[in-house]
DNA sequence: GGTCATTACTCAACATATAGGGTTTTTGCT
DNA sequence: AGCAAAAACCCTATATGTTGAGTAATGACC
């Protein structure tokens, strides 16, 4: 492990802890060259996520198609890409820990819907409104009149 | 070491590489209880790296910063958003690799430049008037200039 | 300035990982 | 399809990491 100090290639460990979840091990480190001390962290490698989408057909999560359909529902809306990045974070850490490697699009899309409705309720609107594919006006106003009343 | 597969705790080792450059080691483990394998890697935790502004004043790296001024040079350009984020990555990655603990931010910002010279002129140019603080529309037309001699 | 939580540090008995070489399989690319 | 590179696999001799418990230092928050 390179010392990310004087970049020697040796080091040797001084102690080593799991984490809370035992998702990782985290290690203290000390250079063979310079002495110095370092943390290193092992993780899992994220496994291959596969997304089962309305019509049965599958592809590969990809968390960038996550952030699209934020990034469109947010438009001109004040919700900082931090914030969605973070959004995105939390879900994809969810279905990781969830130890399914298959998951539906519609659970997704809720799960955006939840953290949406939470952040900027004109994004979530936006958003469910693709999503749940309203199909006229008074779905639309359905779900509005539902926040409203939620108020 | 948690299986990603059936959550048991315990998994032992079965293989271990560095990587090329040392800077982590990647291990094919198998758990304990369903027996499946699972590669994972220890990697440095990232230390902090310090930004050293014009001004002599200091403050820490933050990723974000990079991107907003990227997505603010390429706002209405056939840029993604992936792509800008590649290039914070590199970036990112080239000053962790430097082992320096601090950078000048003009050094950043050749970086950045760098990049989006390559990606997208206007970019680029939108960037380096800011960064460069142009004062007026002649040093603007010279690097405009200097592309097209480049051309 | 005090408190809680997280990280750092040290020690000792025990067990499991490492390095390196070689083979096979998978994956990405044209 | 066909190649090259990366990842997975398997082996053996050797030494290095792990675990638990207790203490100390550091940082965040009020």
């Amino acid at each position: 492990m390179k010392c990310p100090y004087c970049g020697e290639q040796d080091s040797k460990v001084v102690d080593s802890r799991h984490s809370e979840d035992g998702s990782s091990i985290r290690r203290r480190r000390e250079c063979l060259l310079c002495g110095k001390r370092f943390t290193t962290y092992e993780i899992v490698e994220s496994l291959p996520i596969v997304v089962v989408k309305r019509d049965g057909s599958r592809q590969s999560f990809d968390r960038n198609k996550i952030l699209n359909g934020m990034l469109r529902a947010c438009e001109k809306r004040p919700v900082s890409l931090a914030a969605m990045e973070g959004v995105v974070d939390d879900i994809e850490q969810y279905i990781q820990n969830s130890l399914e490697r298959e998951v539906r699009s519609e659970e997704i899309g809720e799960l955006v819907m939840d953290k949406l409705k939470q952040m900027d309720e004109v994004a979530y609107v936006r958003f469910a409104s693709v999503y749940r594919s309203f199909t006229d006006v008074n779905s639309f106003m359905q779900e509005l009149n539902k926040i409203l009343a939620e108020k």
